[in-house]
DNA sequence: CAGAATATTGCAAGCGCTTGCATTGCGATT
DNA sequence: AATCGCAATGCAAGCGCTTGCAATATTCTG
């Protein structure tokens, strides 16, 4: 027995009303009497009605879901944050389309293009910088949109997020004070990933500053995977001089290149220092852990989720809002060997 | 300019043709001429047109959305899984819609309910039990279900997935013929969680067999997070005869265990081995490295998308696949110290 | 070159739900 | 008792898209 899902129609029809009294029964319970909306509520439990999407989203022009665009799923760089932005929408009864983009981003258009046309309310987006495209569609349909992983006072988009460039100085500073005199980056692809960029600029602006008498022996950039930063770590432990401490644009990086370099005989940190970014739960058990810049996931999808929800619901309420990071120490940083 | 989102009439508006043309153009483009294919196009590109979603669901039924609820985001154990069937659904054009469980049966089926209102066309489920009345929703909404990260073979519901008994039993049977005589289990909480029983069943069936002459020192249910395993490594080390070997009911509990069993002094595998489940990232860089079962996450997300997928296209289409898991050998197991 | 087959395109009827406006009924007001 | 106000309900017009059927244009067949 092929049974159709019962619709408004038929729950009208067995609770002897008009389609309209259900649809406010449902909607607005108040505008219904009382007598009838009992009625009502028994034809719906005896059919086992429950609305249709699509029928209520093209009436509406809403969906109550909210789209989501992260760079990758596979690593577990972003799992926190979605997993806090969720609950919170989850509490609101609003649902996460979730997307991902594998850091490319013309596959990120395509992907928000789904994500819009299968009606999401909002987008919760990574990072700021996209292309000109990407950013006229969003405005065009007048979605509210939401960015994190960053952050910029100078931008009438929202943000909730923190200073990468600030904080990829920080680390930087860290390892001068460290006594490092060598030191070489390795960063994650910056070209559409505007994350690793500020990163890594904070980084060499703090390297190349005179004022620390340091060197940067190397800028290699490559994919967020453990074997890309294995390879990373073969190339640029070759240099000369050989870097005595390595700025890792991420954990992933970071974990990788530790593994590597023991694997090779180097002890981290007395023959190479290396530091991650991130602070994702491999940091902590990697040998020697991995000092590291800590960023606030939770706190950030749970802002994150608050600021576009009200975006959402009232235009122009949304705010930005900057968390801070601050420095993990774990062992994977220690003076440079006397030399 | 206040520009509502542009509809297929306005696309046939500015490519001169009808609504009905276009909507070939988009879903069956053969069916339209290779010179008007042309000008449509122009038309979308040059407006930014997307089809509206409420509007393409009320018309075919069809959302092309599929749910998936997966206990948790927060840990990495099932991001790849994750990712891989994102992959295969969005090569299809089909989008995914996500909620987590937080492994609690309760907040599970509120997640189903959610995705299914919103339209899902079929479900991705994780393990096997569920209480009756998520069945029954299940079954009366019709709703194409497969079962992943497990498998049944006396079932006519769809798997994708292992035998976590059987897998139980070989680490169990690893560990045993090391040498180990007192070893003692860590699970995850079996309650509303068949993959934690099933792994647990199988261990302590090979444990408990007479046929090894080893002993079940205890077993341990605690919640997969490293705070959780580390004082589940107290409690258990701290068992009379002390267990020279502990098996962990996935590789957040060995991680963490492993992490306090170093900072407690306890030297690892010489002192206490530790095994893992599951093969996540992590277990590489533990130190060290994590004796695990590795699950084939990826080809689970693919081929679990694949026959969810043919089932919804045409039910009773889906097959259901068993898996192979092996064990990863690493230095955390050893044998136990002569005494 | 007529007639038929086929490839393109348009017409129009929904899909299930919401909502502005009109209608009905009824107690309150004068 | 006639009138008014308001609460409760019904009517009907969409929302944007798909699709069976019909109409037209194009190509093929003999």
């Amino acid at each position: 027995m092929i049974t159709k899902p019962p619709t408004l129609d038929d729950v009208a029809q067995a609770a002897g009303v008009s389609a309209a009294t259900i649809s406010r029964c449902i909607n607005t319970p108040d505008r219904v009497a009382e007598s009838t909306r009992l009625r009502i509520q028994a034809a719906i439990d005896a059919l086992g009605y429950t609305p249709n999407f699509g029928g209520r989203a093209l009436a509406t022009r809403r969906t109550n879901i909210i789209g989501a665009v992260i760079p990758s799923m596979a690593n577990s760089v972003f799992a926190g944050g979605i997993q806090a932005f969720q609950e919170v929408l989850a509490r609101e009864k609003v649902t996460l389309l979730i997307g991902s983009s594998n850091y490319d981003p013309d596959y990120e258009f395509e992907q928000i293009q789904t994500l819009i046309s299968h009606g999401a309310d909002g987008m919760l987006l990574v990072g700021s910088k996209r292309p000109e495209r990407t950013q006229q569609f969003l405005i065009s349909r007048r979605i509210p949109t939401l960015n994190i992983w960053c952050y910029r006072a100078d931008s009438d988009q929202l943000y909730v997020g923190f200073d990468n460039h600030h904080a990829g100085q920080d680390v930087a500073k860290l390892v001068l004070d460290y006594g490092h005199k060598a030191v070489a980056i390795v960063s994650g692809i910056c070209d559409g990933n505007d994350r690793a960029a500020d990163r890594l600029a904070g980084m060499t602006s703090v390297l190349d500053d005179p004022a620390y008498g340091a060197q940067t022996v190397m800028v290699h950039q490559t994919k967020y995977s453990f074997d890309h930063a294995a390879k990373a770590f073969d190339t640029v432990i070759a240099q000369s001089p050989r870097p005595t401490a390595i700025l890792a644009g991420n954990d992933v990086l970071a974990a990788g290149m530790t593994q590597r370099a023991k694997a090779l005989g180097f002890s981290v940190p007395d023959d190479v220092s290396i530091t991650g970014f991130d602070d994702i739960a491999l940091a902590q058990f990697v040998d020697p852990g991995l000092t590291t810049v800590r960023v606030p996931q939770v706190q950030m999808g749970h802002r994150a989720a608050e600021e576009l929800l009200a975006e959402i619901r009232e235009p122009g309420s949304g705010r930005s809002v900057e968390l801070l990071t601050h420095i993990i120490k774990r062992g994977s940083l220690g003076p440079p060997a006397q030399g």
